[in-house]
DNA sequence: TATTTGAGTAACTTAAAGGTTACACATTAT
DNA sequence: ATAATGTGTAACCTTTAAGTTACTCAAATA
């Protein structure tokens, strides 16, 4: 891969990373526990965990031979920076998350 | 370009893309307005246009033998959703989620 | 100590996004 | 009618992200 050097917006494009973090949302993993859930190989699975963390959206702890990663904040900034700026056209973005929720819980009052 | 079939996350990847939405954030504009803001081809503009046309991003309306291009929600929804589920980790936007759902559902425990 | 295991790196290949130029085709203007 | 303008499409080229296999190395285990 060649380690190349992906913005947040070229990070989340790759929908096996986002899965990793989607992963990582709900536990804390290695990276080998990560690769165990995709189809590709370990080395392409490190590479895109390396992605990750050069940009920030994950952290890495060393535990012996193992490195468990987690979510980090910094690398949603700048898509949230983002979207809250075009958030203008639409309303509020807690509009939208209402609306969100009204959806998907099928809310009824 | 071969009109590829990108979902949200790779219209959004696109530097160029994101610029198109900026600008057409300040003033609806026509393809050769939105060209004359790029060092690139008009051609390869047209094809940025027609990507976020197909994916929600933008709506165009014809006038004429020039075509008015305008922001649409739409694109912008699987984006907001996304990263609405991640803000949970981050509690900025929980403490609104939990607000709006104790509101909402008038949650009782 | 020898072996297995977790993980990173190097070299290579492939697929596709993104650009270009050339052309076609309406619509508007002269 | 002819020319100019706004735009889309086709064919092509280039770059590069993303994958692979083979290898190395350090840490854990037998």
């Amino acid at each position: 891969m060649a380690e190349p050097r992906l913005d947040a917006f070229q990070v989340i494009a790759d929908a096996s990373r986002r899965q990793i973090l989607m992963l990582l949302s709900k536990n804390n993993l290695t990276v080998n526990n990560l690769a165990g859930n995709f189809d590709m190989s370990r080395p392409a699975v490190s590479k895109h965990i390396k992605i990750l963390q050069t940009t920030g959206f994950i952290s890495i702890t060393d535990k012996g031979r193992e490195r468990y990663c987690s979510l980090k904040k910094e690398g949603f900034d700048a898509l949230n920076e983002w979207l809250s700026y075009f958030d203008q056209f639409w309303g509020s973005k807690l509009k939208n998350l209402e609306n969100l929720m009204n959806d998907k819980l099928k809310i009824k009052n």
